[in-house]
DNA sequence: TTAATCGTACGAAATTTTTCCTACCTTTGA
DNA sequence: TCAAAGGTAGGAAAAATTTCGTACGATTAA
């Protein structure tokens, strides 16, 4: 992994997931829509920024660049997961889970999901 | 919720839910410790400026000011878990946990636990 | 052709967070 | 008594992150 993502970097890593690589002003209009106010060349500048770190890459070949990430939505995630139940609960994912189901948020959908889930890890440990 | 905890704020307020209320000599000592150098001065300011913040409370009654926090563990702990699951995993709580049971990290035992928790929501929610 | 529009580049400012220097007070023990 | 040790206070520096102003080139459409 390269270097953690910072809050702002994480918005834009977020668009650049779902909507796959995207411009600048792409990018920029997503986040003032979902997110808050932001200039154009603020959001130019980070991205530039976050190319020099090397999570992002640029196609420079048209004007219009392309920018697209080089790390995987799943490692990243992933990566940050496991920092967040470390610091946070001790390395315990199942304590972290237990908040989880502790607040009403969770769907009786979503805990059938999680039980299959439990038994096909059952299965494949035995 | 008051404001975010930062990085540096959650560090210390993990000692303090752990250990319960100290000076900023055994803060600052234990931060040393479990994560790195980290001058007493530096421990002293930030503790004050959560003060401020309303995040501790400190009882100056004696020279050895005695700091505890003023928001509860769980609460705060779950606020953020709320939050990264909104940003991160679009506010589905399965899909973290997919993602979590994904990672070899998770024990067996842990399996257990969670399919007990499952079952303990399943029952009191009929 | 040319003014308006849309793009990048990039220094610099603003903000937020973190760390430290240093003054000065209190306690302690030789 | 008084020096050493340990405490708080607080300004300021340092570092990290975020935002913006502005110059300037390319494109476009009237």
């Amino acid at each position: 992994m390269q270097s953690e993502p910072t809050k702002s970097e994480l918005e834009i890593l977020q668009i650049l997931w779902r909507f796959g690589p995207s411009t600048v002003r792409f990018v920029n209009d997503e986040l003032n829509e979902q997110k808050r106010a932001v200039q154009y060349s603020s959001t130019l500048k980070l991205m530039q920024i976050m190319t020099e770190k090397g999570m992002l890459e640029s196609d420079k070949s048209n004007m219009k660049h392309i920018y697209s990430p080089t790390i995987e939505e799943k490692k990243t995630k992933g990566f940050l997961l496991e920092k967040f139940v470390d610091t946070m609960y001790n390395g315990s994912s199942s304590s972290l889970m237990m908040q989880l189901l502790g607040n009403k948020k969770t769907s009786k959908q979503e805990i059938e999901e999680i039980r299959k889930m439990l038994d096909k890890l059952d299965n494949s440990q035995l």
